[in-house]
DNA sequence: GTCTATATGCCGATAGAC
DNA sequence: GTCTATCGGCATATAGAC
């Protein structure tokens, strides 16, 4: 009460805001990233959009090419627990399809719907500089080896057939669903329609059932 | 027999030299727009790779953007025509599934081994200013009109399932063999292989057959 | 922490010589 | 047809005031 205001009682107030400012740069940064890419966005660009200078985003990041590793690793990162989380809330004995369609349903909805840094990956990474790419490498695989285990135990399950290629599939599977941001439109249809939809296409195929004998 | 030396013929071959340096440029720029993306090629880059100067660019091409909407379309051409070529040339009564890999097969084989054209498409159009993709729109439609009547066609002759949604199909059909070209490496395996493992996940899902009764 | 000012260099595009 | 030279502008990044 008899504090006096001039001196702040801790640090803590002043990181919690720098740190504000860092992640609502990060914020608008894999808004911008998502939207044109890696060299169509500048500092200038990304700082004007969070509301301060171009030569203060230097306070916060290193480079241009730090900062989008960070978004990059960030958004790996989010669908990747979303996609763990969702798994793991279904129960123990589930079968493999609705595993399957699980997954699929919250690959879908970061990319689509929650995360600017998921879908900023999927544009930025393949044409980001090599410098880049080679700090990003790690994050990707253990998401792509969450899929390879994912499809793994739904094999076990008996939901996919003993001879399917794991690792053609879990590329199919993912290219398809990231070719969605090329063309989503929510009010087309939602999220869930999508998954559910693209779930029975890669699960049944494009082939006629066998008429029952 | 008598025509002087110092007068040509012809126009002809003073026009096609021009031809060959403009087709020239176009092929080294649409290798570098897939590898590095609309905004990360220079026409500085592009003129140095063909061997000639900036400046001398604007003799061939209005803009940067006139000379990438020509590399869309072109990519686009090309992977249409060696999809129907491949495709007319089947038998007349060749069965729906026989369709769907010969097409899966020629469209890879545009993407991953004959065409940067091909690939640049996949990698810049999404990213392209707004005017560019204006102007590709309607190559590329014609090219999804392309799939969605070959998908019609293989469900006419009992290949697709009566109750597929098919523009569901083909966006997911297209979505994943557009993204084999980020990872895509021929040492691995050649693009007949990947077809053959692609059209038969496609096709039969991942689902076990139901066995029979 | 954010600012202004600036260093240094590349960008797309144009003008005019040859 | 291709060159050199150059325009005005924007790029990343840094220095130092406040």
């Amino acid at each position: 009460m008899a504090s006096p205001e001039t001196i702040p009682v801790s640090d803590a107030p002043l990181d919690s805001r720098a740190e504000a400012t860092r992640r609502r740069v990060l914020d608008v940064a894999a808004r911008l990233f998502r939207e044109r890419g890696y060299a169509g966005v500048s500092l200038r660009a990304i700082a004007a959009a969070a509301g301060l200078k171009a030569g203060s985003l230097y306070y916060h990041f290193d480079s241009k090419e730090a900062l989008v590793v960070e978004i990059l690793d960030e958004g790996i990162r989010a669908v990747h627990e979303a996609v763990e989380q969702a798994v793991s809330a279904l129960p123990a004995d589930a079968d493999g399809a609705t595993l399957l369609e699980t997954a699929i349903r919250a690959h879908l909805e970061s990319l689509l719907r929650l995360s600017d840094y998921t879908s900023a990956n999927v544009r930025v990474f393949g044409q980001a500089p090599e410098p880049v790419r080679r700090r990003s490498l790690a994050v990707r695989r253990a998401y792509d080896a969450c899929w390879d285990a994912l499809l793994a135990e739904a094999q076990a399950r008996g939901a996919i057939r003993a001879d399917a290629d794991l690792r053609a599939a879990r590329l199919l599977l993912l290219g398809a669903l990231n070719a969605s941001l090329e063309w989503f439109e929510p009010r087309r249809g939602g999220v869930e329609a999508l998954a559910a939809r693209y779930a029975d296409l890669l699960w049944h195929g494009l082939a006629p059932r066998p008429a029952a004998a």
